[in-house]
DNA sequence: CGATTACAGATTGTAGACAATCTACAAACA
DNA sequence: TGTTTGTAGATTGTCTACAATCTGTAATCG
């Protein structure tokens, strides 16, 4: 074994500056951007725009975009530019179906083995979302949610399930609607978390397993209902606002 | 509705020309390199070599990389270079779950309702398999065994679920011993996979996904079995083989 | 007057050049 | 002899420049 092979599990403040090429630092601030509502979905990501704005030539910019492309959040199209992805309400569907697949597994093994400290944690979430339940403080309640559910997926213990499903969630941030759906459901939604952390702790596998299935299933179709109603209007503010993705012309 | 809008499910010439950047067709092929095994795990790939033998510049070269990395297919080390990624056993098994739980939830879903060509083409795999198992013949075994597990998650009819499941896959791919694990297994496993489709065509769910389940969890109990077996030598040869992923020396 | 074509400006795709960093080997020192 | 230091070569990181393509507007034709 040699000397120097001293990795510390805290990353030091150089392994950092090793790691953080201009690429990375450019690719977490459009992450950052896109994520935070700053690109709104179907926005143009001009290559020069941001590399003017971010002090750095094209080329980095251009390789950070190649990195968003396949994490989903941005789309290429090959000589006319990036755009931010617009998520199709079918595969909206689609993730949540995933998400709940996964909230199952996770809860299942969890029921069958979860430490204290977690089990204390995720009441702990629980009870303050209770609070922000009753207050219906909708942005409160909203960041609570999605701690609840990524610590229940990190205390599974699969890290690549873990990776997989936050890359799913922060996909999922572009389909703005999903939010909306929350609101007015917050009594349903609390019930179900307490449902779902009492089956834990009970050491009920297949109950909690069902029932997060089900919680994250109910929330796919509060989030098809929030759709459908906002549809007629939201599609006519969608068609006059993108002139972004025209459809390619053919001269 | 313009007249111009009328793409076509199957992907015309005109927009695979369209969508083929350059950058594109090298990542396809440095992916191509790498799965095929023409690249081994920890090798280090050089801009400058690939670029002069893809016959193009750096810079396609370096955005191509750039999106592997996101894919899991490969490491980039700052002013060091790329190398293709070694998945540690523990991660392997990860995945191994990971892709338990997706069998499992599509077997559900088959179970509930699966269309009649498709369970006709599932059981001609599981067929196909049979007979490959008789002969012992596991260069036909193997990718049949993949395209049989593809075709159900296909089936499943979530196509993010199945663009998930692929790239977990592809990066299972990686992790070169998990292939060896099915040696002398092939009568299990193929009994295994009778046993599942008679459950999806009995309309079984809760079996189904069981059974399928159980299923990839002792592909990876022996994949496991057969890294451990192997571990020693294995050890050896790569302690002398890596000179690429040497740690960072400190000066 | 409507549709088509031609052109100018802007944007993206690719290539090449330069600076920063790393690797490896050799020289110098204790 | 073993360790440290210095240096040359190679590789990566970034930038700038040029070619190819697209977008929108104006001119042309029926």
């Amino acid at each position: 074994m040699s000397i120097q092979n001293q990795a510390k599990n805290p990353p030091t403040a150089l392994e950092i500056l090793q790691s953080q090429s201009l690429t990375m630092l450019v690719q977490k601030e459009i992450e950052r951007m896109i994520v935070g509502g700053e690109l709104s979905a179907g926005a143009k990501l001009s290559e020069n725009t941001l590399a003017v704005r971010l002090g750095v030539s094209r080329g980095p910019v251009r390789e950070a975009l190649r990195g968003l492309e396949q994490t989903g959040l941005v789309q290429v199209e090959k000589n006319r530019g990036v755009f931010v992805r617009q998520i199709p309400v079918e595969e909206a569907e689609e993730i949540y179906e995933l998400r709940a697949t996964f909230d199952q597994a996770a809860g299942r093994k969890l029921a069958a083995h979860i430490a204290p400290a977690q089990l204390k944690e995720l009441t702990a979430l629980m009870e303050r979302m209770e609070k922000a339940s009753t207050r219906n403080d909708l942005d409160a309640y909203h960041p609570l949610n999605l701690r609840f559910h990524d610590a229940l997926i990190e205390y599974a213990g699969n890290r690549k399930m873990l990776h997989t499903y936050r890359r799913l969630v922060n996909e999922l941030n572009l389909f703005r609607r999903h939010t909306l759906a929350q609101r007015d459901r917050l009594p349903a939604s609390t019930r179900e978390h307490r449902q779902i952390v009492d089956a834990i702790a009970a050491g009920q596998p297949d109950i909690a397993g069902q029932l997060l299935y089900d919680h994250v299933m109910a929330s796919r179709a509060r989030m098809r209902v929030a759709h459908e109603s906002h549809a007629q209007s939201a599609d006519v503010l969608t068609l006059a606002k993108r002139k972004s993705p025209t459809p390619r012309k053919i001269k």
